[in-house]
DNA sequence: GTTAGCACTCGAAACACTCGACTGCTAACT
DNA sequence: AGTTAGCAGTCGAGTGTTTCGAGTGCTAAC
């Protein structure tokens, strides 16, 4: 069924108060404030029409009323007129960014800050780890006789966490070959050919250096299996808002807040290029709070996933900011990534 | 003055009981669970001499007695019997290690797991940037045409993190030339010696690669400016804390435990070998609540700092565990570290 | 379809009261 | 001297009562 226009404003005002007042919004308010041609009593009847649609909540008989997840749903879709920033907020999030880095990861902090900073919620960014991914390069280098150091290059990319053991008699000539060999094993491989591999079955060339190779493909296995860098910004704005004066509500959030598991599920999406996904009430998201909301984006380049970032706060959102700056922030980052 | 044995068994018995229930502790209980021999009258004067003395105090006329930051840090110091960790602890200990990495950072990270799981208060865990470190081989790799990885290794690390761009024009015989020189510069010199190195003097050798010079030297000088990795565990366990059902309280927690600063300051603490340091009640350390208290262990080795690893919580802590679980954990560090 | 008017509901805040867990004091006892 | 039983006094936590006002829903008139 389909709202009339005066329900569907009326909807917007009640969804608009309550985000900014957090108080259960009154049919007296609302003429006061925006429709201030009709009196209290005609927005009471409405009120009690959306109520019965499920849109709105009546926290008790004499209270005002407070949206449902059907409400913000609604509002997010069709009724919130996103706010453009405010000069200031783009110069802040222009000069974050100019700190011109190759990193991803330095990158994604900055968005984490930013966002953070601009919506005043808790937010969060993480790097994704796709399969799809290509190798451009791959090479060891030896930082210590029996240690080397495994690189990887791709096209976002340099990986170079891994530490491999070798055996300190290997003379300099065959970490050279080696690594003519990782080049002509791995180069313009993607991850998820790797990982198929049959590393079992090495051609002859390879046999002296198994062992090595193993560990390699070991590293590359693990580092798809694992769940990227996750960061964290803000997780004290979390106590600004009045959902969480209870130290219950603070508890549920933070569990899932520096569950690194956790908040990779509740981020993940698909899609491609900018792509806005919006989670109202947990959307039945298993152990998650009820009255929380994550909002994310996701960029990709090429069809590949370089990363999610979003906010996660209470329910009563402020959706229209919080779109409007992780918009912007999508914005910059394409700029930034088409220059590579 | 000194105080009598039965006024410091009173005292041992105020804190213990206090720590155990977070219940201010009342003359009667004392001769039921531990006194028997004496009546409560009795206790009561030994508390109230206590009280005059600073040791104890009263939130109201009517209720049991708290003990004051002073009778924490005698505690502390003279009155506590430190608890033996259960066989299951301690294999618990052992397990988490290991799994055996060279990776001090990891170390550091199983460090503050431990820690916290058996503590059941946040901790946190910090290698320090010592400038006393010696670099044993510094080496730029080629990664991409126009980047180059900078590794540097110390006695007890591989430092990895700083790519830098050099010109595509550059050969491959260039960079084995920079190489060496970069050995001759750097090799055996400690992070201070460089720091202060002036790098507008250099030698005719060095001179055609002056920019890549300056870059690594602006690495090391951002390296040892920063302040080490930080790594929190068990963020949540706060909350179960009664102190922390208060909002405010876990706010002030967190504005500290959230800010790398903060934490850093907080944890720094001096001394050689295994360290324990007990600061109680914040112990006039600025913006930090006075109801809080951080115990660290600094470990070093042959005069270098590894780390430093510890816990943060309320006041009311259970130093007897937390002291018995840094010990253990130091203990296993050691054995793990003269291995290398 | 709109509106004024009115009865009704219910939570929040203020207040009074009880209960009981403490203490401190005193006078007697060892 | 130190210890103890007994008792009056204090104060917070918990409970019940009352008031107040911000809301609503309903109805009859416009």
């Amino acid at each position: 069924m389909e709202l009339s226009d005066r329900k569907k404003k009326i909807l917007q005002f009640v969804v608009d108060d309550y985000i900014q007042t957090a108080v259960p919004v009154s049919s007296k308010s609302i003429t006061e404030r925006h429709l201030t041609t009709v009196s209290s009593a005609t927005v009471r009847s409405e009120l009690s029409t959306l109520e019965e649609l499920g849109y709105l909540v009546q926290p008790h008989t004499s209270a005002g009323r407070v949206p449902s997840l059907e409400a913000y749903k609604l509002y997010v879709n069709e009724l919130m007129v996103k706010k453009k920033l405010t000069k200031a907020e783009l110069d802040y999030i222009e000069k974050t960014f100019l700190s011109r880095s190759k990193d991803v990861e330095e990158i994604l902090r900055s968005a984490a800050k930013v966002i953070s900073e601009l919506t005043q919620y808790t937010s969060v960014a993480m790097t994704a780890r796709d399969s799809e991914e290509v190798i451009r390069s791959i090479k060891i280098f030896r930082v210590r006789p029996t240690d080397a150091l495994l690189v990887i290059v791709t096209d976002n990319k340099i990986l170079k966490d891994s530490v491999i053991s070798i055996p300190e008699s290997m003379t300099d000539e065959s970490v050279f070959r080696i690594n003519e060999l990782l080049s002509d094993m791995f180069s313009d491989k993607s991850f998820k050919e790797i990982c198929t591999m049959d590393v079992g079955s090495l051609s002859k060339d390879y046999l002296e250096y198994k062992s090595l190779f193993l560990a390699v493909v070991n590293a590359l296995r693990e580092y798809i299996s694992g769940s990227g860098e996750v960061v964290l910004e803000g997780e004290n704005k979390m106590f600004d808002h009045p959902e969480y004066a209870d130290v219950e509500n603070v508890k549920n959030l933070m569990r899932i807040v520096t569950s690194k598991d956790k908040l990779v599920e509740l981020m993940s999406a698909d899609g491609k290029g900018i792509n806005l996904n919006v989670k109202i009430g947990s959307d039945g998201y298993d152990g998650i709070p009820e009255d929380c909301s994550v909002v994310t984006a996701t960029y990709s380049v090429n069809g590949v996933q370089i990363g999610t970032y979003g906010v996660i706060g209470p329910t009563r959102m402020d959706y229209k900011k919080v779109v409007s700056v992780l918009e912007n922030v999508g914005k910059i980052l394409e700029s930034i990534v088409s220059k590579w």
